[in-house]
DNA sequence: GCGAACAAGTAACAATTGATACTATATCAG
DNA sequence: CTGATATAGTATCAATTGTTACTTGTTCGC
C-alpha cells in the first residue's frame, strides 16, 4: 500500500475531465457548424482582433504553427476567412473573417457560451473564477517543469 | 463585442492546462522508466488489485479496450506483467505484476507522487480537494451532455 | 549590395488514439 | 443440445496531432 490511488491522482483526473469536456465540445461544434476545435479557435481569435498573421494566431491560441496552418487552409477553402498580403512582410498574410465567417462567428459564439454554461452549470461565479485561477497555476507549474527538463 | 474571450473560456483553458500537465508527466515517465501513460496506468491499477481482466482494467482506468490491449501487450513483452488463465472465463486472462513489475511500480509510485506534488506545489490540501471535486463535477456534466447527444 | 543566419508557412512523415471488423469463447432461449 | 446473440481481446483501418524538412522571403554583418 503506497498511497497512490489512481482516481485521487490529480494529473490523471485532470486528463479525464479535460478529455470528456473536449469531446463534448468538439462533437457539438462539429455537429452544429462543421468546425473542428482548431478552426473554431482561429475564428474566435480573428473575430476579436482582425488582421493577424498565423504566427500571431499560434501564439494567441497556444497551438502549433502546423495546426494553425491546417486550420487556416480549411477556413480559407470554406470561404470563412480571407488572406490579405502583409505589407510589412511578404512571407506572411493577414487573416480576416469574410462576411460569411463573421456571420458564422455570430452564430457560434452564443452556442459556445451556452455549452460552457452547461458544463459548469453547478459552478458559482466564484468557483469558476477560482477554477480558472487554479488552471493558470497548473499551466505555470507545468511550464516550469518543462523548462528545467527533468 | 460578444463577451467571448478565448482565454476566459473554461473548456479552452482546461484543455491547455491538461495538455501541459500531461506532456510534463508523459515526458517524465518516458525518460525515467520507458513507460507511456496507458502503461503506467495499468501498472498502477494492477498494483492495487491483482488479478484483473483487461475489461476490468479498462473500466477502472477509463481507457478504451484497444488502448488497454496495446498497453498490456507491451507490458507482457517487457516482462512486467504476467497473464494467467481465468478459470471463470476462457476468453479473458488475469493480469498480475511480475516481480520486475512490482519492483518497477515501487520505483515509479514515489516519482509519480513527487511529480504531482510539484505540479500542485502552490495548492493547499484544501484547494487540492476542491479542485478534485470540481473535476468530478465537470466529468459528470460532460457525461450528461454526451448522454443527451445534443 | 551580398552571403549567412533566421522566420513564416507548408509539406511530408511519424506517433498516438479511437472506430470498426474479426476470432474465439460464453450465455441463453427453446 | 443447438442456434442466436453477446462479450474479451486483437487486428486493421482512419483521424488527429506533433516532428522534421523544405521553400520563400527577411535581416544583418561586413
Amino acid at each position: 500500500m503506497t498511497g497512490l490511488q489512481l482516481d485521487q491522482f490529480l494529473p490523471y483526473r485532470l486528463s479525464i475531465a479535460s478529455n470528456r469536456a473536449s469531446a463534448a465540445v468538439a462533437t457539438a461544434y462539429q455537429a452544429l457548424f462543421g468546425l473542428k476545435i482548431p478552426e473554431w479557435r482561429l475564428i474566435a481569435v480573428i473575430a476579436e482582433g482582425e488582421g493577424l498573421t498565423q504566427q500571431a494566431l499560434g501564439a494567441r491560441t497556444q497551438m502549433d504553427k502546423v495546426t494553425v496552418s491546417r486550420a487556416a487552409i480549411a477556413l480559407v477553402e470554406r470561404g470563412l476567412v480571407e488572406r490579405r498580403a502583409n505589407p510589412a512582410d511578404q512571407r506572411s498574410h493577414l487573416l480576416t473573417l469574410s462576411r460569411a465567417g463573421r456571420a458564422l462567428y455570430d452564430d457560434v459564439a452564443p452556442k459556445a457560451l451556452e455549452l460552457e454554461a452547461r458544463l459548469f452549470a453547478s459552478f458559482s461565479a466564484r468557483e469558476k473564477a477560482d477554477f480558472l485561477a487554479m488552471l493558470g497555476r497548473i499551466e505555470d507549474a507545468a511550464a516550469a517543469l518543462d523548462a528545467e527538463r527533468g
